[in-house]
RNA sequence: GGCGGCAUAGCCAAGUGGUAAGGCAGAGGACUGCAAAUCCUUUAUCCCCAGUUCGAAUCUGGGUGCCGCCUCCA
């Protein structure tokens, strides 16, 4: 069974089937360098990672680029009020942003590409469009005249009467069209620039990511991705410039995430009410915030809380601990050979169709995470049902969770805290020799000591087993 | 005004015609020096009304409530 996806084009779920077989392209609206990302930001870059996670699984090439946006208002504003450059301000936020993404364990894109470094793309697209007559330039502004490019709204599924009304945008008299919108502004005084054909400016609001796009990724690509709220008018307007550019169809589906709510309203920054994914970091591992991020399909709102944080916490560390306890079973339990007519290669093979399954339904994380947890129960019934471990078991179990692991990155592997095992086990093995002796003051008081340490110890009919917190 | 989304147990959340996955929390039990982990049992008239159907959480119509986009925003 194949993947299929709900494309925001044709508002139904469709099969995908990559232009190019075996190989996806895939452009995701990637963040302004402005500021931290909050959790809400970081919704579209946990869930897409793992869509192109689950792609490459699949066996297929996903050549994967997600922009930096270094360059528009919020960058030269928040510049100005540091006092530093847009230059200075990108790198900074650039490097936070891969601190962060890298911390919530987001594979980095194949390409990684900046506006700023893309002038000369910009400039020929919008030559282009004043060429073919979609554009005009005004006092050095350049705008997109919506009214040349007849399927503008295909997104929006508004047409431009529609669009218009009740629309709250102040008229630039200058503008044949309200929703003309620009695509070159010329400089002002105080503002980084470029040379162009129309002078002395920098590049408008869409333009970058239809050039990026097209120049990695060639003029029509398979996946377009971001929140929601880019739907109407980003990338409606993107789809226009690149149309109207090439006469190529731009994006094969377009896929939206669903918002993070905070107290059921959107989690936004002009609304002041998010939480910077570095600050849930520093609160809860990354593992808690991935798994609730894939608890939810990714087209509903998700409404965010501590509370979820800390359910997501307990779930992830249920999945963990059964790993754990696999691990244990296999160092220490006696290996026995298979017993006859029990299939473990056939329970898992049958878990690991129906995640995919789930995963090829557009993308359903929350269900596919379901199956993981009857997995998880499995296993658990099994190591607690006997005493030794078969051969026949590990291999399918492994290749199941490993399935998981590579697919949704959790539970991601464990962080190296520099302590020295052997302090650990000296103590583990001192506590161990108190209580075949009866001391249980003695293991007790070894076991504080560890805890103070920070490792959790289990007994377990395997022998003593630990872990960090 | 136009376009769109959502409403499932205490909480989070799957499920698009055949009498409700999974997780968290709670209760009871098993196991246990203690603890932890784990296992078992247990918790849902699926927002309301009407309709279609042998049969609806699932389809249709009408309500109610909440949210979003149309303006920078993932």
């Amino acid at each position: 069974m194949g993947l299929t996806l709900y494309n925001d084009l044709t508002r139904t779920k469709e099969p995908f089937v990559p232009l190019n077989e075996g190989r996806v392209t895939f452009y995701s609206c990637g963040p302004t360098v402005y500021d931290y990302f909050h959790i809400g930001n970081a919704r579209p870059f946990i869930v897409f990672d793992v869509l192109r996670r689950y792609m490459e699984f699949k066996g297929l090439q996903v050549d994967f680029v997600q922009n930096f946006t270094d360059i528009d208002d919020k960058m030269i504003n928040r510049a100005n009020r540091e006092g530093i450059t847009v230059d200075q301000l990108a790198d900074r936020f650039i490097a936070e942003y891969y601190r962060d993404a890298d911390a919530l364990g987001v594979k980095r894109p194949t390409h990684s590409p900046k506006a700023t470094e893309h002038m000369a793309e910009i400039i020929s697209l919008i030559q282009r469009l004043v060429e073919k007559g979609h554009a005009y330039n005004v006092d050095g502004d350049v705008y997109f005249d919506v009214e040349s490019f007849p399927s503008y709204g295909v997104l929006a599924k508004q047409s431009l009467d529609e669009l218009q009304s009740g629309a709250r945008i102040e008229i630039d008299e200058r503008k044949r069209h309200p929703l003309d919108f620009a695509l070159w502004k010329a400089r002002k005084e105080g503002e980084p620039s470029w040379p162009s054909p129309w002078g002395e400016g920098r590049p408008g609001w869409h333009i970058e990511c239809s050039a990026m796009s097209m120049k990695y990724l060639g003029d029509t690509i398979d996946i377009h991705s971001g929140g929601t709220d880019l739907t109407f008018p980003h990338h409606e307007n993107e789809v226009a410039q690149a149309e109207a550019a090439t006469g190529k169809k731009f994006v094969r589906y377009w896929i939206h995430n669903g918002y993070l709510l905070i107290d059921k309203e959107k989690m936004s920054k002009s609304l002041g009410n998010f939480l910077t994914a570095r600050a849930a970091l520093e609160q809860y591992p990354a593992k808690a915030i991935r798994h609730f991020m894939l608890s939810a399909h990714y087209r509903s709102p998700l409404n965010f809380s501590e509370d979820s944080l800390r359910q997501s916490l307990g779930a992830v560390e249920r999945l963990e601990n059964c790993l754990l306890d696999l691990d244990h079973a296999r160092n220490h339990r006696k290996r026995v050979d298979g017993t006859p007519g029990s299939d473990h290669e056939s329970v898992f093979r049958s878990y690991e169709d129906r995640f995919t399954a789930a995963m090829d339904d557009d993308f359903n994380t929350a269900a596919a995470l379901g199956v993981v947890y009857e997995a998880v129960r499995t296993v658990n019934n099994y190591l607690k049902e006997r005493s030794d471990l078969e051969e026949s078991f590990l291999p399918p179990a492994d290749r199941f969770f490993g399935m998981v692991e590579t697919v949704m990155g959790i539970p991601g592997r464990v962080e190296e805290d520099g302590t020295d095992d052997s302090r650990i086990r000296d103590l583990i093995a001192e506590r161990d020799a108190a209580r075949k002796s009866r001391d249980f003051k003695r293991a007790d008081a070894i076991r504080d000591e560890l805890s103070a340490m920070g490792v959790v110890l289990e007994d377990t009919p395997d022998g003593v087993k630990w872990r960090r917190k």
